[in-house]
RNA sequence: GCCCCCUUGGCGAAAUUGGUAUACGCAGCAGACUUAAAAUCUGUAGGUCGAAAGACCGUGCCGGUUCAAGUCCGGCAGGGGGCACCA
């Protein structure tokens, strides 16, 4: 006999305690197993010092995947660690005056002892934190390889400086032009820094995008934009002689332009102020040198560049027009020209690019429009200040007049390709991306240290493979401004693996975005002695299932499918894409509450009353009324945070891991409410009483397997419970976790009631089939609620966990309908009903249709107009 | 500015090949048990009209396709997200 109200306390630590001694959840590094694989992976988390709600909803959905998995006979890897280089951890320690390395393993330790609490089926014998030397001593090979395969390399560059992190950040990093970390305005620098060529997959990354189709589509969008294609002519135009010619080093300006079709609205030329040319001409003219110096100083912040205006100079040089003998354009510098995209030159067309256009009527330059709206008489056709970009036929443009824009796009190709310019082609095809090369130096401690050695005479060397890994100093001074790699007195000095003279260690440290681009991939072997073990490697991945955040859609997903290319390369792994399904779960969301001053209120601070539908709330301890605000994503600043702490000690981890599956689709934010937790853990307890209740028939155990019956004999609760389950393991598998928290709902609503209509005296048969309804619950839940689940089962059977069974079987047989009830419509709208047999021939359901006398009523005698029998599913009479 | 998504009872949401709209839960209301409360159980529940049977209306708004539209098409409104001086 059990006690009446489940305790999830004593239990939850019980049962964690047995599944953690059974090793139940830990996978050997093999690859020779008949069973199939799966791999299923949650983004491991920055160990900011304790696991919030975020991280419940998130490692929940990954754990009743892995569980549900592992019952379907896969052997799955579902692996945690700790993503735990990173910038917080210099700030902690900084202001508490300790080491990066301390704060960080400390709030490690704290966290894993969470997560733990929740009960996740986690093989903790794979953890690793970034930060451990292993892990990033690989990395630093991993590095060195790719820089063998040109996939690496420095160069100085105008980079994004954080001033308030002090650090370089990646374009990905820039969000409306301030630092994605600390949000302050980004400035630019001259830096030198490491690139990984991202770039040369451009194409590869987009085109590979089409066979994700296991990732949400939104997430695929996001990454066609960030990488940007677009199809378009660089063109060659000659620059007309002048005094300049000395100065110059070349008698050519290339531009590149998607829209060749307006070549002859062409009215000028715009070079940025970092192009070559510009260089040169400011060399010579110091009113040139001086416009650079103001467009240097223009912000890159979003207001900034939205409210910045167009301004050019004039250089003097002008080009000739490829088609129009005698026309030349004026070449103007403009600040709006950027010179990292394209060539860093364009062609300004006023009539059709609004940008352009704006730069013609402050300047005074011609606007000549050569495409002409469908819906425009060329004689009305003019523009005022706004470009027209729409479709049209081209006019005003030779031998173009007449075409398509995209027939003149083709046509001006043809031409220019053909022509010769200093025995060059003055055009070629090309197709450029938005996607930049990606930037990963940063100038700061807590990081994977980039294993390169600076020598005055051998210049910049890799550390030999004998020396790494470069290990992260333990005595470093973090309350100095700048690198504290840097201002260290001897961690930076070495001899130069090549000429034995002094030389200097590289300073900079790797991206944290490095570190999580390839920690799937070690967590197949994490303690191979080389990043990864091919044999297992390959065995693993990819990924079956990915778990996170949409915050991460573009730069980490975008960073580990190339790290996933490069690591082919150099010999690593063997793989297309690292994640063959990605799941995006939403936020947990919380009520605000604000006191009279307008302070943050915190929810275990208050009460909440509710009278005629009105929610107030009040303070516990002064009683003073507290306004109740806007649901937002929970937050330190606004404190509408749950500690699970809290919850699991109140109700256990069970009933929280039911409640952010229960409410909401995965994928849309679910709001966190007490009354919402209190329902959950209510249902705990109905379970608990419903298995108890069935455990107090006494159903003697030679009845229970196998249960015997036919379609005929199987008791109506059987076929429900066989219905529900074949529901509730496609939901499962199809991440629907709401819907099969609904669809057990109403299941265990139907075993109450049927259960309420046995007793010890019933026969044994109903007993028997009670006891095994009741076991397949039991294993339905079990993903979601696996202490509960385990507590559940010991009453009938105390040999066996049930983490360690197979998934019950759904009697296809069983749930095949004999009889059907159709709707039946007239004139399309719900009149009533018909019984039919399931495999009623169409002539029979319509015998049956008409006979009805509701039918006879509505045709009054006529024969219908239409009769439309949907087999299995509806029948609609028009009069 | 460009691109994408969303809008269903008081609330979270179901309806996943165009076929019974509102399953399941939360909050409510009524009742049972109880000295009482908690806990638990039962019933009820889109709107309007009606004593009832029932009728009509109803998935943001307007229109269309169809025997049949929450679902498909066109337009509009509101909300959210992504990108953004990308030639």
């Amino acid at each position: 006999m059990t006690s009446e109200r489940y305790n999830p306390r004593a239990a939850e630590a019980f049962w964690q305690s047995r599944w953690d001694e059974a090793k139940l959840f830990n996978l050997e590094p093999s690859t020779s197993s008949s069973r199939e694989k799966y791999y299923v992976l949650e983004m491991f988390p920055y160990p900011s010092g304790r696991i919030h709600m975020g991280h419940v909803r998130n490692y929940t959905m990954g754990d009743v995947i892995a569980r549900y998995k592992r019952a379907k006979g896969f052997d799955v890897l579902h692996p945690m660690g700790w993503d735990a280089f990173g910038l917080p951890a210099e700030n902690a320690a900084k202001k508490n005056n300790i080491h990066p390395k301390g704060w960080t393993y400390d709030n490690i330790a704290v966290m894993r002892e969470q997560l733990q609490s929740m009960g996740f089926s986690l093989d903790w014998s794979r953890e690793f934190a970034t930060c451990d030397v292993d892990y990033y001593h690989q990395q630093q090979k991993l590095f060195l390889d790719f820089y063998d395969h040109d996939l690496i390399y420095r160069k100085k560059s105008r980079v994004n400086w954080d001033p308030v992190d002090q650090t370089v950040l990646a374009n990905e990093q820039v969000i409306d032009g301030c630092g994605w970390r600390s949000g302050a305005p980004v400035e630019q620098r001259d830096l030198t820094q490491w690139f990984f060529k991202i770039s040369n997959y451009s194409e590869e990354l987009l085109s590979a995008l089409d066979g994700l189709d296991r990732w949400p589509e939104k997430v695929r969008t996001m990454q066609r934009n960030w990488i940007g294609r677009s199809e378009g002519l660089k063109i060659r135009f000659e620059i007309e002689a002048t005094s300049a010619d000395a100065i110059l080093t070349s008698s050519t300006l290339e531009v590149f332009t998607t829209r060749p079709d307006t070549l002859f609205g062409a009215s000028f030329m715009a070079l940025s102020p970092e192009h070559p040319l510009t260089t040169q001409l400011a060399s010579h003219s110091p009113q040139i040198e001086e416009f650079v110096k103001e467009c240097q100083r223009q912000g890159t912040s979003l207001a900034e560049i939205e409210t910045a205006e167009k301004k050019g100079f004039d250089t003097g040089l002008r080009v000739k027009h490829p088609f129009v003998e005698g026309k030349s354009l004026p070449v103007y510098i403009a600040n709006f020209v950027l010179m990292d995209y394209g060539t860093g030159a364009i062609f300004g067309c006023p009539a059709h690019d609004q940008r352009d256009m704006d730069f013609a009527r402050k300047y005074g330059l011609e606007v000549t429009p050569v495409v002409l709206p469908p819906d425009q008489q060329e004689a009305s056709f003019y523009l005022q200040d706004e470009a027209y970009i729409g479709e049209g036929l081209i006019i005003n443009s030779d031998f173009l007049n007449g075409l398509s824009i995209e027939d003149a796009k083709n046509m001006v190709a043809i031409r220019l390709e053909k022509n010769l310019v200093n025995g060059v082609a003055q055009a070629e095809r090309q197709i450029n991306y938005r996607l930049r090369d990606w930037g990963l130096s940063r100038q700061r401690f807590w990081g994977c240290p980039i294993p390169f050695i600076h020598c005055d005479d051998c210049g910049t060397i890799p550390v030999p493979q004998n020396d790494l890994p470069v290990v992260l100093p333990d005595d470093i001074d973090l309350n100095q401004s700048g690198n504290p790699l840097e201002m260290h007195p001897t961690w930076g000095k070495v001899k130069c693996p090549n000429c034995g003279m002094s030389a200097r260690r590289e300073t900079d440290t790797m991206d944290t975005f490095v570190d999580s681009s390839w920690y799937f991939a070690r967590f197949t072997d994490p303690k191979s002695e080389t990043p990864t073990n091919r044999a297992v490697v390959d065995h693993w991945l990819p990924v079956d299932q990915y778990i996170g955040g949409i915050e991460h859609a573009i730069l980490h997903l975008l960073y580990s499918r190339f790290f996933t290319r490069a690591m082919k390369i150099t010999g690593h792994l063997e793989l297309k894409e690292p994640f063959r399904g990605l799941f995006t779960q939403g936020m947990v969301v919380h009520e605000t509450y604000r006191d009279n001053d307008g302070n943050w209120i915190a929810p275990a601070e208050i009460r909440i009353d509710e009278t005629d539908g009105k929610r107030t709330a009040t303070l516990l301890d002064s009683n003073q009324p507290v306004s109740i605000g806007a649901i937002e994503k929970m937050s330190k600043s606004k404190r509408n945070i749950v500690d699970p702490d809290d919850i699991i000690s109140t109700y256990g981890a069970d009933t929280a891991r039911w409640f952010v599956l229960s409410d909401s689709p995965p994928d849309r934010d679910v709001i966190w409410s007490e009354a919402g937790v209190e329902g959950a853990h209510r249902f705990v307890q109905r379970i608990w009483r419903l298995v108890n209740g069935t455990a107090n028939l006494g159903v003697s155990s030679s009845m229970a397997n196998p249960l015997q019956y036919t379609k005929e004999t199987a008791p109506e609760i059987l076929v429900t419970t066989h219905k529900a389950l074949a529901n509730v393991d496609k939901m499962i598998s199809e991440l629907r976790f709401n819907s099969a928290i609904a669809q057990i709902h109403s299941l265990v609503n139907a075993q109450e009631q049927a259960l309420r209509k046995l007793s010890q005296t019933s026969g044994e048969f109903e007993k028997a089939t009670m006891l095994f309804c009741i076991k397949t619950t039991i294993q339905m839940f079990a993903p979601m609620m696996p202490h509960l689940a385990e507590e559940c089962w010991k009453i009938f059977d105390n040999s066996k966990m049930v983490a360690t069974m197979i998934w019950p079987e759904v009697d296809q047989e069983l749930i095949v309908e004999t009889s059907m009830v159709l709707p039946v419509q007239i004139n399309g709208k719900k009149r009533g009903e018909v019984k039919v047999a399931a495999g009623a021939a169409k002539d029979d359901v319509e015998k049956a249709v008409l006979a009805l006398d509701f039918v006879q009523a509505a045709l009054s005698g006529k024969t219908p107009r239409k009769l439309i029998v949907v087999p299995q599913r509806i029948v609609n009479v028009v009069v």
